[in-house]
DNA sequence: CAGAATCCAGCTCGATACTG
DNA sequence: CAGTATCGAGCTGGATTCTG
């Protein structure tokens, strides 16, 4: 068996899988179906900024890891209601304690950014 | 003050933080830099196909937050040492679980994209 | 060694129009 | 409502050349 998985290996599959869900739309669409199931709509209307084509292609995505769910319900008009699964469930746990660094950090790295810029 | 920091929000700055650290490369950088302190091309050596162009504004992006620090040692060649600083601390841990999250989930997940890709 | 600068192919993404 | 399809502007990023 190889010694140890590379992450650093441009073939290594993990790698492959940190860019696809550490991407920013991925995660807040993950955070944002977490909450509760939503509709299609319904997460364009919250997720501000993300067009319907890349909305799209990432809920796709997402659906073909098995990170979510598709469900389509037969309505009038219809619903396609999209949920995180399980094995989204400590991704997801992550994803949590990432927003939280953001937002505790935010105020020092703003601060950095000024002073960098500063001395330039 | 405001009721909650919204990261779906457009102008939340916690979500352009989010998606400026959780950029693939700079998670890699940022983790392999942990490890140790190290030069440019050996940073650039070990992440396979990273361009120098994007490796570089990669580095400046990093510095610019904070995370890490820049040290120009006046040796014969010149070396330019990077490394991590203590606002990088709790975001390394959240990228070392990402990396074994991903770790322990890649079979699953590289099942589920065959599973998908047959249906359609 | 550690970049800066330039050029441009290719991909991303938004806008728009259309469908079941 | 929840998409698909298409098209073009613009940004990303690789390759190359050059510098202190």
């Amino acid at each position: 068996m190889p010694p140890q998985p590379n992450v650093f290996a441009k073939q290594c599959p993990s790698r492959e899988i940190i860019s696809r869900v550490s991407s920013k739309w991925a995660m807040l669409i993950l955070s944002l179906l977490n909450d509760s199931p939503k509709g299609f709509n319904e997460i364009k209307k919250v997720i501000e900024g993300i067009s319907q084509k890349v909305l799209t292609e990432n809920l796709r995505s997402l659906e073909r890891d098995g990170l979510i769910t598709r469900k389509i319900c037969q309505t009038r008009p219809i619903r396609v209601e999209y949920k995180t699964t399980y094995i989204a469930k400590d991704l997801l746990m992550i994803i949590e304690s990432l927003k939280k660094w953001s937002e505790r950090s935010i105020k020092i790295i703003v601060k950095n950014n000024k002073l960098f810029d500063m001395r330039k």
